[in-house]
RNA sequence: GCGGUCAUCGUCUAUCGGUAAGACAUCGGUUUGUGGUACCGAGAAGCUGGGUUCAACUCCCAGUGACCGCCCCA
């Protein structure tokens, strides 16, 4: 749509004063890394919510809703003050009451508290959480990054067996394989506990301090901040020395590393192949033990992250709830339908109408808005263009949407209480009985469907 | 937050310092109440704000947005 030039107006004058009031010109755009989800867009949105609501099911999720906004410091808190995502890509503002709120960015933390709120530890355990709806990060876009994007999430609360977790990255992979994107590739790692992280931590960065000189800027300043993160550095140089530094799966404690070993061995039961990435960090503070994500499996291109997750045994006891361990992971649905795209996935697709309904003349115009809902009602889907007059302009709308038969309501069949039938196909027509249509066209869709099913 | 590329009908793509062209799509028509093709016609654009110029869509600056790299992440 063009931009109206930004126009001045004259307002009355009230007074003597005349005043000029420069109107802003409506900017016909959303805001920056956001973007429509159009009716072309939705076959593929309607097939991600489709199969994840299926694998929900199938798997015992329950769905929940929580507020897109939550006081800010829940997501300070659990997702950690010095990360990324909280320290300079969360939407925070204050309300007018004064409160301090902030747009979620992600789905885990709103349900954590919801959990605690509503008592949820007395369901049976675990107790499975399926959510999903937008999230938000003030960061710079990019293609497969926005500052609005969707995520589809599974939480579950209450079990700390591995079996869980391994279980959990299969319903990870099904997803994703489930929408049609075969090529996948698993990530594992284990971070541990506070326990043993935190000997590692220090093992680490006494690492990092000892080659601090061959580590580029950022990195010199993560082995203060964030030491991990040093792992993934695409430096080259840094690649160099993180590939010698000590790995966190080797210092694991006892209950970590076994914890460790029998997912992997679980892992292998499902036939889930993976890769034991020692580099996998996450940017949220709240992992604890199992981390994984899975990457788009493109030779091609940039290894992007379709989705991730892992354990956070700490977390509810930390925001006040009863010590509960508890395991998650979301994918983001944007890249999710990118790669759909991409590796020509194929999306939902709706049911088409197989019946026009076409309309002369104003007596026959009034009585087909009722004969249209007649059939609605009987489950036959209908598809009509009222506003136009002619028969040939409707025909053409008919003939373009491949519909199998069109009814044809004119003047004299008004009268006459009749309704012309017209195979499209064939072109043959017949007039029958308006009160035998619904059977009619019934027994005629159905006797089609089989045709169409024999050609195919 | 830093660096780079780009911005013309709904979409794709031309052109030009002097009235912006085409394709696809949309809508209408080609004599009576019947579809396709073909043909004819219509509507539809220079992102915004400034500057240079007799004249700017074109040159310059700023803003905005998209994209790419970094940071980070889904």
């Amino acid at each position: 749509m063009p931009q109206k030039k930004s126009t001045t107006v004259k307002i009355a004058p009230k007074k003597v004063k005349t005043e000029k009031i420069k109107i802003e010109p409506l900017k016909l755009q959303p805001p920056r890394g956001m973007k429509d989800i159009l009716p072309v867009d939705q076959p593929f949105w309607e097939q991600v919510r489709r199969v994840s609501e299926r694998l929900a099911r199938d798997y015992g999720y329950l769905r929940m809703d929580t507020p897109l906004v939550e006081y800010a410091n829940l997501f300070t808190r659990s997702i950690g003050e010095s990360t990324d995502i909280v320290e300079k890509e969360m939407y925070t503002f204050t309300t007018r009451g004064g409160d301090k709120v902030a747009l979620r960015p992600e789905l885990t933390a709103g349900n954590c508290r919801s959990y605690i709120q509503n008592g949820m530890q007395v369901m049976a355990k675990p107790v499975k959480i399926f959510s999903t709806g937008p999230v938000y990060r003030y960061d710079r876009p990019q293609a497969g990054r926005y500052r609005e994007h969707h995520q589809v999430n599974f939480d579950a609360f209450g079990e700390q067996d591995p079996i869980l977790d391994a279980q959990m990255i299969q319903v990870a992979s099904r997803l994703i394989q489930a929408l049609g994107i075969k090529s996948i590739q698993l990530q594992v790692n284990s971070i541990g506990c506070p326990v043993c992280r935190k000997s590692y931590k220090e093992l680490l960065v006494s690492y990092l301090e000892s080659k601090k000189t061959k580590l580029c800027q950022d990195c010199k300043r993560r082995i203060v901040t964030n030491p991990l993160r040093v792992l993934d550095c695409k430096e080259d140089k840094c690649f160099q020395v993180s590939a010698s530094s000590p790995q966190s799966v080797d210092h694991l404690c006892d209950e970590c590393r076994l914890h460790f070993k029998t997912l992997l061995e679980y892992l292998d039961e499902l036939d889930l192949l993976y890769v034991i990435n020692p580099r996998l960090v996450r940017g949220l503070d709240y992992y604890t033990k199992t981390v994984f994500e899975i990457w788009s499996g493109s030779e091609e291109g940039r290894k992007l992250s379709l989705g991730g997750g892992g354990r956070y045994d700490n977390l509810i006891k930390q925001m006040g709830g009863e010590d509960t361990p508890a395991i998650g992971f979301a994918i983001g649905v944007e890249r999710i339908i990118e790669e759909m795209r991409r590796v020509q996935a194929k999306p939902y697709k709706p049911p088409k109408p197989k019946v026009f309904l076409a309309q002369l003349g104003n007596l026959a115009k009034k009585k087909s808005l009722k004969m249209f809902s007649e059939l609605e009602k009987n489950g036959i889907l209908v598809a009509e263009s009222f506003g136009r007059g002619s028969l040939k302009s409707q025909l053409k709308v008919a003939n373009r949407l491949g519909v199998e038969i069109t009814l044809i309501l004119g003047q004299k069949e008004t009268l006459d209480g009749t309704v012309i039938v017209k195979n499209m196909v064939t072109g043959a027509q017949e007039t029958i009985n308006a009160e035998k249509l619904v059977e009619l066209i019934k027994k005629k869709l159905k006797s089609d469907t089989v045709v169409v099913y024999h050609n195919n």
